[in-house]
DNA sequence: TCAAAAGTGTTAAGTTTACACCCATGA
DNA sequence: TCATGGGTGTAAACTTAACACTTTTGA
């Protein structure tokens, strides 16, 4: 039997990737979201989204989109699962797989988001969104917490260099929850790839606070976090 | 412009399902593979695998899936995630989605298991699987194992009454470590959720040990577990 | 009577939490 | 000079880890 009847039988189906773009801004986690000006569900507010080309892998197509978006390429995105109900999509049916992307909220293309009717918004404030996009955001975000606690994944929000005020300000919006100081510095200051450099950043207080960045090579030699 | 014209621009894809499928037995974490006995890769292991048909969603394609291979209905599973390389099937481009499930390995339908040439493999002694197969059982495995941890999931793989050493032996699978029997025993007596029951198993040794069973409507009420 | 698995508490080490004041600066 | 955010240490509470002997019973 040739190989091409054991496939023919089945059918086949729209892939799309869905893409759950993190930005920190201001002290709270925002997401991008589209407002969209085309069918179907237009002028409702959903996830950046494209379907699957045939000379592409999904994990290719969502960095597609995203750049498609933001101009933003290697950017730190992770899977978060497929999404195959048979309605989730009134229109046809289509099978999407959603990525989650944590980017640097200064270093995207804001014309180009501003073309597509994108809009960062706060997490905590979403409107309604199309189909099953709720609850992909929901899942990203519990996967980006559950990750952001044990891999250093959260520094690809920050500007390169951050103050450790930054830094907690960020793992609080990620956590939810509000942190002593003191303590999160303790951990801080054990974590070796957590560097201080010798600049101050004067924008944020009179005082001016110490910056700091990440050093990847140390963390891949350790491979130990925990904040 | 009508809904269709949106969609008919874009390429279709087979979606397949892929089950991980765990037992344990004799101390030991095992997996159900297939021997395949037909194309593609005759001859060569497998995971059960079978592709989304027009009329079910992607979880009850693995649901599907896993009946047809174990008999076995209701049973946990959980998607682990999509795998959509473009080359993953070297005969002709399939997305996949993995799911992982958790069977009593004394309840399924041997019969069937059989006909379709499966055997129970130890998850330690595992054969060369065709495509990313490997790749699919160590996501399960972590997944599984992370959230045996925090979720009371790991009693799908015992009996109804199990005792205490099974239960310690199958968490020893689990994290593939060895554990203090008196701190396990501690940890247990903290969890509302399993309860002792007045019978004795005499199959394992001559004193006899205690059988102990999951009460799902505790738990459901707590919702606590660490173990 | 003895081999084999079941069962049982205590202490030390490590981790996590709670908590309050001084410092440097620009306006 | 004072309002603002930056920076610092210690003790108590809690959690985790290490550890060894007695019990029961069928062969």
């Amino acid at each position: 039997m040739p190989k091409r009847n054991f496939y023919r039988e089945h059918p086949k189906f729209y892939v799309a990737v869905d893409c759950i773009i993190f930005g920190f801004s201001e002290g709270n986690l925002n997401l991008l979201l589209l407002k969209r000006n085309f069918e179907p569900s237009r002028g409702k507010w959903s996830l950046m989204g494209g379907f699957v080309q045939k000379d592409e892998s999904t994990d290719n197509a969502a960095k597609r989109v995203l750049k498609e978006l933001t101009g933003l390429d290697s950017v730190f995105m992770e899977q978060v699962g497929a999404f195959g109900e048979m309605e989730r999509d009134p229109g046809e049916r289509v099978i999407s797989i959603a990525y989650y992307a944590l980017i640097n909220i200064n270093d995207h293309d804001r014309e180009l988001v501003q073309s597509h009717n994108a809009l960062w918004t706060d997490i905590n404030k979403l409107p309604r969104l199309i189909f099953d996009h709720r609850e992909m955001v929901e899942k990203a975000r519990n996967r980006m917490k559950q990750k952001a606690g044990s891999e250093p994944i959260g520094f690809n929000l920050l500007p390169k260099l951050f103050t450790l005020t930054q830094l907690q300000t960020l793992y609080e919006a990620i956590y939810g929850e509000s942190m002593d100081k003191r303590n999160f510095r303790k951990r801080v200051a054990e974590t070796e790839f957590i560097e201080m450099t010798d600049e101050i950043d004067k924008t944020g207080s009179k005082r001016g606070a110490r910056l700091y960045r990440m050093n990847s090579d140390i963390y891949r030699q350790t491979k130990k976090f925990k904040i």
